[in-house]
DNA sequence: CGTGTAAGGAATTCTGACACG
DNA sequence: CGTGTAAGGAATTCTGACACG
């Protein structure tokens, strides 16, 4: 029961596609993750390598520092949802643990 | 009624990631290129960009070499299956104008 | 035919820093 | 705080060619 990661999760995009996909600066793009806000991968020799998921979470971002937005708001909201999805997985587990399908 | 491209169709890949994700070495890759297999885009500068759907045609064409098909015989095989897509686009063309729902 | 390799040049990316505010 | 920029170095990619077979 192996989770294949879907291609929109494949790190493997440069910086630099990265920018012309948001229209954001490498600069930018850079100090976002500085601020723990987007988590490339890198390559060898320390190339970041971007996902399409990351590409939409930036444009996100974008969206919301037009907005007044601050990186260590918008750090803030994804600290929420992480949580928010660790207690779902959680809550989940222990529903199985004891009403889930039984094991053949 | 606009097709999105998927993230599949997307080229955004770079001949060396392409090398790391086929197993295959970058001469390989642009010779396929010179022999009309496959069909990267260019970058502004003139860099190759890949889809994942070229990493998987790279890879098929892998395969079929280690066989021992040549790349006529594999580039053959693609342009029965272009024209095979062209028919069926055709006759279902033809199809949709006599039988089709009529547009209110 | 299919693939390796050395060659030289141009463009990419990286980091750390200074700047402004 | 958020972003621009100049700086120097290392790694990437490109093309055309010679090699082998």
């Amino acid at each position: 029961m192996e989770k294949e990661p879907s291609y929109k999760d494949k790190k493997v995009i440069s910086i630099g596609v990265v920018s012309e996909l948001t229209g954001l600066t490498e600069r930018k793009i850079r100090y976002y993750e500085e601020k723990n806000l987007i988590f490339p991968e890198r390559s060898n020799r320390g190339y970041r390598k971007y996902s399409f998921r990351d590409v939409e979470r930036l444009m996100d971002i974008a969206d919301q520092r037009e907005e007044g937005v601050t990186t260590k708001e918008i750090k803030h909201e994804l600290s929420k949802k992480e949580k928010n999805e660790a207690k779902q997985k959680m809550i989940r587990g222990q529903l199985n643990a004891r009403f889930g399908v039984q094991k053949k």
